[in-house]
DNA sequence: CGTAGGCTTGAAAAGCGTCAATAGGAGTGG
DNA sequence: CCACTCCTATTGACGCTTTTCAAGCCTACG
């Protein structure tokens, strides 16, 4: 399971976990020598769904996933979005009883790692663990964001303080440059993640492109006009982010 | 600074802790013998706030607190609140620069804990640091609720379930019994925490009574009147808190 | 070339916010 | 003990943001 090519595969993951965390060569090792599998899973197929029981957590290598909640209505909360080399459904499978779903925006390559792998490696290496912890508290830090964002924050503001998210993360990531990026979910699926509608997000939209704070090319290519106003229109500051002060993407 | 009375200060984090993860005698004793220093707060002071840098995390010892952001709009928005036994600020204080202030709802006594300390004990006793994870993954559970919460549903279905986790947690601190409490917040915070305004709070709190799903004494003294359609109503499922399947309050 | 999913637009209704005024209660100082 | 003040709760009238419902359009893909 581990051979050449697999053992490069998580390497994303030691690289994720040392931008805030120190690691020495004996932690990075044990992370590289996770058991794990890797799968290809269809864009909208569920890796775990709310109240089902989670054994694995796992590594996205590539494309996009959501944590989704639904209420009582029927409709359906976005309530983060997950990127190539981020670790999704640890605090599924940690505390077992999954309180979401994860479901795929884009078909997508994935690691799985059993859930008591991770607490062995925790267990003996500690600053692996603080390593991993330490994600969970930024992961924390954009949920308490993300609340700020749908609570007070009015429509126009919610989907400019998302794209301007989505700038950044995707540029850390590598896919995106210069405040350009392609939007990785559609219009309705934007409203699940700002507490909108469909039709709202896109009169919305449509109002920031036509005063010049982003370009579209097609629906879903955004090219960030003005990157100082849209920020001061959806109130942005990436403290929230917690991403290291000589990070690139921040200049 | 731990003496008699003092070594039994840090019980109530050791109780919190164990209440999801396995601890031996000398995983307590270290969470016991942490080096602390307690402090008395007033109503409305800040344990830290945004943009700070902050040196410590704390154990609520009495009272209660929040975690809120402020918007552009000069709008607050409450992220969390948190009760007797509770650790606060775990987020800013192991990421250094705050991205939330922590404000007293009531005057209160915390235990202040410096970071290099809760660092130290996880790196010395790795399921020490298994447990305090857990707890931040509780903690985003509750987030990702509350997103759902601000998100998608009304002001009548934000507020009852809102009164619904009051109910529970309060119970669990043993604050409360047979569904009735004392809020442990203002109108004008309860809106803060739900993305609405005070008045149109009132005015659904009111309609709640009015239809018998709750009673109030007082504006602040709740009793649940009808705690299954509270729940319905509040579309209140209790497996985002992650309790124990055994837990009294859930019975 | 036909179909389905996503995007766009309009009109009307609903929910919630804003503004404003009043009332109640706890604490303070005389 | 009373008068005063501040904070919280309550209520009404009005307006605006966002939703709802409905229809049409565009584009990728089979």
């Amino acid at each position: 399971m581990n051979d050449t090519a697999t053992a490069l595969t998580l390497q994303s993951l030691v690289s994720k976990l040392s931008y805030r965390a120190t690691l020495d060569e004996a932690d990075r090792a044990a992370i590289l020598s996770l058991p794990f599998r890797t799968k290809m899973l269809e864009r909208n197929s569920f890796i775990v769904r709310e109240r089902e029981r989670a054994t694995h957590a796992c590594v996205m290598l590539s494309g996009y996933s959501v944590s989704t909640k639904m209420v009582g209505t029927g409709n359906r909360q976005i309530v983060s979005i997950h990127m190539k080399g981020e670790m999704v459904d640890l605090q599924n499978s940690l505390l077992e009883i999954a309180d979401h779903s994860v479901q795929m925006l884009t078909a997508s390559k994935v690691a799985l790692i059993a859930r008591q792998d991770i607490v062995k490696l925790t267990l003996d290496r500690p600053a692996v663990g603080l390593a991993m912890w330490k994600e969970t508290l930024v992961n924390a830090s954009i949920f308490r964001e993300w609340i700020a964002n749908v609570g007070r924050r009015d429509a126009r503001a919610r989907i400019a303080h998302l794209l301007c998210e989505f700038s950044l993360r995707l540029k850390v990531a590598g896919l995106g440059e210069n405040g350009e990026y392609e939007l990785p979910m559609t219009q309705e699926q934007l409203g699940d993640a700002t507490g909108l509608t469909a039709v709202h997000v896109n009169r919305t939209i449509k109002g920031l492109e036509h005063d010049g704070l982003i370009n579209r090319a097609n629906p879903r290519s955004i090219q960030i006009g003005d990157w100082r106003k849209l920020a001061e229109v959806g109130d942005f500051d990436s403290n929230y982010l917690h991403m290291a002060h000589d990070e690139p993407a921040l200049q």
